[in-house]
DNA sequence: ACTGTTTTTACCCATTTTGTAAAGAGGAAA
DNA sequence: TTTCCTCTTTACAAAATGGGTAAAAACAGT
C-alpha cells in the first residue's frame, strides 16, 4: 500500500532540484549525500527520470543534472508514476477484465474514487510549493 | 501502492456474508467457490477476519461463519487493515523518526494530508451500501 | 463414532524491492 | 591527446513480500 522507497528517493532528489537555481547542475553524489540516499541505488533512479524526460543530464567534468522544466510544471505524480508505474489502490482500478464480477461489483467504485482523488491531488500538487 | 490481493479476497467475503440472511451461516468453501478464491487461502484470511473480531465463526457440522456485528457498522477500513495492516501511503506517514528531514520535509505532508483523504473515505463506507 | 467445519502449521515458489559493485561511455578541461 | 569527472549500463545478490498448497489438528453437532 506504499510507494516504493525509490519513489520516494526520487521525490527526494527532485526537491533537491527544484530548490536549486536553475542554471545550475548537481552531481548525483552530491544529491546523494545530502539525501541520504544510497549513491549507486540513486544512479539508477536518476537514469529512470532521465529516460522519463523529468530531469536534464550531462556527462563529464561539471557535468550534473537539472530539472528539464520549471518545478511548477512538475507533478508530484509525474514523478512517482515514473518511477512505481501507474498508481493503482487495487487491481481492478486499472483492469476491469480482471475482476470476476465486472460492473456488478460495488467495491469497484469505492477504489475507483478513492485512486482519483489521490491521483488529483498528486497531479495537481507540484514541486513549486515545496521551493516556497 | 495496491492493497494485497489477500485484503480484495476478505472484502469479497465480506461482502458475500452482509448479503446473507443475518441469522445465516456460509461455509468457507461456500464463499470461496461463490467469489472465485482458492479455498485454502480463504481459509487463512477467514482466521484473521475471526481474531479481528469481525466474523463470528462455528465449527463442526452446520457450522460457518456469519457477521459479528450489522453490515453498516463494519467499514471497509476496518476489513482492509485487518489483513494489511495500517494503511500507509509513505513510510514516513506512520513513523515519522524514519524520516531523515524531520519537520522540515514538506513532501510529508502531502501524503499525509492523501492518506487521511484515504482513510476517511473507507472508514465511512460501510458494507451496508453494498447490500442495496 | 462419524462427519463436516474451522484452525493451525509448515511449506513452497515467483516476484519485487533494495541495494552493491564494477565496467563502459562520453564530455570537458588541461 | 590525455586525464579526470560524470552519467550509464550491466550483473549480481540478499531480503522481503505476495500468493498459494497441503495436511494435520482441534472441535462441534448429529
Amino acid at each position: 500500500m506504499q510507494i516504493t522507497r525509490q519513489a520516494d528517493y526520487a521525490l527526494r532528489a527532485m526537491l533537491y532540484l527544484a530548490r536549486l537555481d536553475p542554471t545550475q547542475r548537481a552531481a548525483t553524489n552530491q544529491i546523494a549525500e545530502a539525501q541520504k540516499i544510497p549513491p549507486s541505488f540513486l544512479a539508477k533512479i536518476i537514469s529512470q527520470l532521465s529516460i522519463a524526460g523529468l530531469i536534464h543530464t550531462s556527462r563529464g567534468a561539471r557535468g550534473g543534472v537539472s530539472l528539464s522544466r520549471p518545478a511548477g510544471e512538475i507533478s508530484v505524480l509525474e514523478v512517482v508514476e515514473a518511477i512505481d508505474g501507474p498508481i493503482a489502490l487495487n487491481e481492478c482500478t486499472l483492469d476491469k477484465d480482471v475482476c470476476v464480477f465486472g460492473e456488478k461489483c460495488p467495491i469497484h467504485d469505492v477504489w475507483c474514487e478513492s485512486q482519483s482523488d489521490l491521483v488529483n491531488r498528486l497531479r495537481t500538487t507540484t514541486f513549486a510549493s515545496f521551493v516556497a
